[in-house]
Parts: C-alpha cells; structure tokens; sequence
DNA sequence: GTGTCGTCGCGGACTCATTT
DNA sequence: AAATGAGTCCGCGACGACAC
C-alpha cells in the first residue's frame, strides 16, 4: 500500500491506495498513511458544509420542514463527533510514542471523508484542475489507477473526520509539534467513504458508546504474560498467579484470574476478588507513584532488587495469614466483607499504615530486618483486629468504605493505641511518613 | 430485588515553572 | 524572594453495572 503527496494546481493532496473490505452488503476501505500528514487534516467536528447539505434537503420537502428545521437545529447545536479533548490521555499517548521503543498502535482510525469518483475515462488531474475551484476545499476524489484503487484527499485541515482514534491523533500530533525527530510513523485508516452522515452518527454511537471496555483483568493477564519487561503490572500478575495457586497462600482459590469465576468451582466457592482489584490496590504498595500518598509504597525497596521481589509477596502472605488465623470470617467470604474487595483493600491500606512505623521503630530502618518478621509476628501486631466489628459496613459502594473499614481496623488494632483514627493519621503523618517517604525518596535516587 | 464491584468526577493538596 | 497559576495526583463519595 503506497502513499505520496502530490501537488494538482498548487494544492497538496495526500494520495493513497486503498483496499476495498465487503462485510454483508456494504464496504468500507482500509489505507495506510503517513502521520505526519493525517496530523494536519483531520477534524473530530463535521464540516460547515454537511449543515449546507442538510439544509438544502429542506427545502425540498416543505411538507415536513417544520420537522426537518427541528433535525437541523439539533444538529447544530450538538458538536456531532466532538468528544472533549482530554488532554492527560493525550499527553500519555504522546509520551507513550516518544518514550516506547514499540508504540504501536496496530488498530486502525475509523474515519470519513467526502468525496467524488472519478471516471477512468478520464485524466484524473485534468478532472480536478477543472473542478478545484467549484469543489469545496476538503473535498476528496476518488479514482482508478493502474487497476487499484486510490484516493485524493486535500491536505488541508478539516479534510478527514475522525469517529475514532481522536486521541491517538491528538497525540500523534503534540509528538510532531514538541519533537524534531524525523520517525517514520505510518497508521492504519479505516475510511468510509460516501455514506449518509446518519450512519456515520450511528457508528459513532455503536463504537463510543455501546463498546464494552476491555475486561481489565484480561489487560493485566496480556501485559504480563507478553510484556518482556519486568515492569510493575507483570510482576503483579506472578504475584496473584502465586498467590491464588499456592496452596499455603491466604488466596488460595480465592483470586477470580481474568476477573472471572472459573468454570466447574464449586457451590459455595471462595473466588471473592478479581485479579484487576488486587493488582490495583497492590500496585501502590510498590509503585513510585504512590511516595506522595500516605499509603507509602512500602515494598519499593523489595520490587527495585530483583533478587528481594519474592519477599514481597512472602510478607503478602504472611500479613494475609496472620489476619486469617485471627479472624474466622476470613474463611466465609459469602457473609464478610473481610475477605472481599473491601476487606482486602483496608487491610492493604492497614498494611501500608503499619509497615513505616514497625521499620522505623522495630527494624531500625533496616529493611533487610524486616524480611525476617514471622506471621506469628505480625498477629500479635493485629491483636485486637478480631473484635472488629465488620457487619455495619455491607451494603454500600467501596472507595467510601475501604475508608471506612480501614478506620474501624486501625482503632481495633491495639499496636496502633489510638481510639481515635483522625489523631492516629495526625500522629502519623508528623512522626512516621517524612522519614518514610524521604528513605523512599532516596531509592529512586540511586 | 439486593448486595457488591468498579469507575467517574470532584475537591483539595502538592509541585513546578514563570512572573512580579 | 514571593506570588501566581497551570498541571497533576490522591482520596473520597456517588452511582451505574452486574452477578446472584
């Protein structure tokens, strides 16, 4: 698939071979073009023109005008296919492009463009000198050359109107603008071509907003089955592989892999959390991300030495067993929310709280100590959490709750000594987490 | 229908760069 | 050096979606 930029009558046109894709009785066509130029001419708003067009159609139907006028009105008002611009996606898209040494975007831009066929009788160039000037500005043309298909489009903006992939172009194009690196970047265009803006609309409906997004769990499983890089997700994925298939673990049979409950469990089954919800919370324990939060990333030192990575699920374990031996509840996730996503994330946020205070107190910020620490260890620092009473907290939605139960917990706990969980962060955050995050801090630095 | 999960959007805090 | 402002992140609460 070939694409050139040619010059008719002083206007640059961006021309590309074009492949025809029947599905059922209709067809769309699929291209493949430079970046650098779609940059300069796609819109996500549909020309002035098409409102002309609509208009137009009025008047010939005079009946039902006061009906068409009303489609008309609404149709200009509502920005049809501009979404709002969210420029942290696009910012991510572009650093993505710059920073990774495969940013692919294997998908293709779902777009439009109008346009007129050319004859093959005819000179294509003859045609369009001819009718540049009576021919709106973006208009395309579409011809037959050496027995394949190509397509004119002007490089000129507003010339394509993009359905989907708005993002991806958004920060294709702060690439081009912020660098002086001359990539090749080609895309995939899936263009239609000379059909009725309703459908258009309709397709935009279907892909923005009847798509389900991808199950994250899936994500996660991909990233870490395929990425090379130990990067956090892959890691994380081992982790709630080991934990949920390790027959010692706490999760044992309990992690819903690929965020379903596998086929055959049996009735009464204990699959009470998604591996994208674990992932989630845990990626905060090690994340670099996390060093301005109050829940520190208390495993950073463990996940930055390789060779120390499985202590880190090894302290997991023991910290999840340590609760499990103290709370019956653990074992009957059907009825507490102990062991569900709820549960589960208070107790990381508890073990988040706990860890930069026992460093710092017990372990003489020596992390190497505190591999050592025992699950019987870590229960008498729990002591208390059994007479937590969980049953108040069912029944409403989670980032309230995982507050909540965390608040419960840390007054349970008689390590923490403080009824009052407000005084215990205020306590916290003045003694423990500058001298945390700032040991934190320093990793990053070496 | 009920309970739980998971995402969205908001407010506040913080950071960093630029201006005064 | 202080003030201002843009950009970004975090935690929380609300709510829609989904499974049972």
């Amino acid at each position: 698939m070939n694409s050139q930029v040619i010059k008719i009558k002083d206007k640059e046109f961006l021309k590309l071979e074009i492949e025809k894709i029947i599905q059922k009785d209709n067809a769309f066509y699929i291209a493949k073009a430079p970046a650098r130029e779609i940059v300069k001419m796609f819109t996500v708003s549909p020309a002035e023109y098409d409102i002309k067009k609509y208009s137009d159609l009025v008047s010939k139907n005079d009946d039902e005008q006061e009906y068409y006028n009303k489609i008309i009105d609404s149709k200009k008002k509502q920005v049809n296919f501009q979404r709002t611009k969210d420029k942290t996606r696009v910012n991510k898209i572009r650093d993505y492009i710059k920073n990774n040494e495969y940013a692919f975007f294997p998908n293709t831009i779902i777009c439009t463009i109008d346009s007129i066929l050319i004859d093959k009788t005819q000179d294509y160039k003859t045609f369009i000198e001819n009718n540049i000037n009576r021919e709106s500005s973006t208009t395309s043309y579409l011809i037959d050359e050496n027995k394949t298909k190509k397509v004119l489009i002007p490089i000129i903006e507003k010339s394509i109107l993009v359905i989907d992939g708005q993002h991806r172009l958004e920060g294709l194009k702060e690439f081009y603008n912020n660098s002086n690196e001359e990539i090749q970047y080609d895309i995939l265009l899936s263009l239609f071509i000379g059909f009725d803006r309703a459908i258009i609309a309709q397709q935009f409906y279907i892909i923005n907003y009847e798509q389900k997004p991808v199950n994250k769990s899936i994500l996660y499983h991909l990233m870490g089955e395929f990425s090379d890089e130990i990067d956090e997700i892959t890691i994380l994925h081992n982790f709630t592989r080991l934990l949920n298939e390790f027959d010692k673990s706490p999760f044992y049979n309990r992690i819903k892999m690929l965020g379903k409950v596998p086929k055959g469990a049996s009735r009464g089954h204990k699959y009470s959390i998604s591996q994208a919800f674990l992932i989630d919370e845990l990626i905060k324990t090690i994340s670099k991300k996390s060093i301005n939060s109050i829940y520190q990333p208390i495993f950073l030192y463990y996940f930055l030495n390789k060779n120390l990575q499985i202590e880190i699920v090894k302290f997991i374990i023991k910290f999840f067993n340590a609760v499990k031996s103290l709370r019956n509840d653990w074992e009957t996730p059907q009825t507490s929310i102990l062991s569900k996503g709820m549960g589960i994330a208070a107790l990381i946020r508890v073990m988040q709280l706990l860890v930069p205070i026992i460093f710092i107190d017990k372990y003489e910020n020596n992390p190497q100590k505190l591999i050592s620490i025992s699950q019987k260890d870590i229960e008498l620092l729990l002591t208390g959490i059994e007479s937590v009473d969980l049953s108040p907290f069912s029944g409403q939605g989670s980032a309230g709750s995982i507050s909540k139960i965390k608040v419960a917990l840390i007054e349970g706990i008689h390590f923490f000594n403080y009824s009052n969980y407000s005084k215990f962060e205020s306590e916290f955050k003045i003694t423990y987490l500058p001298k945390f995050k700032e040991w934190n801090k320093l990793l990053l630095k070496n």
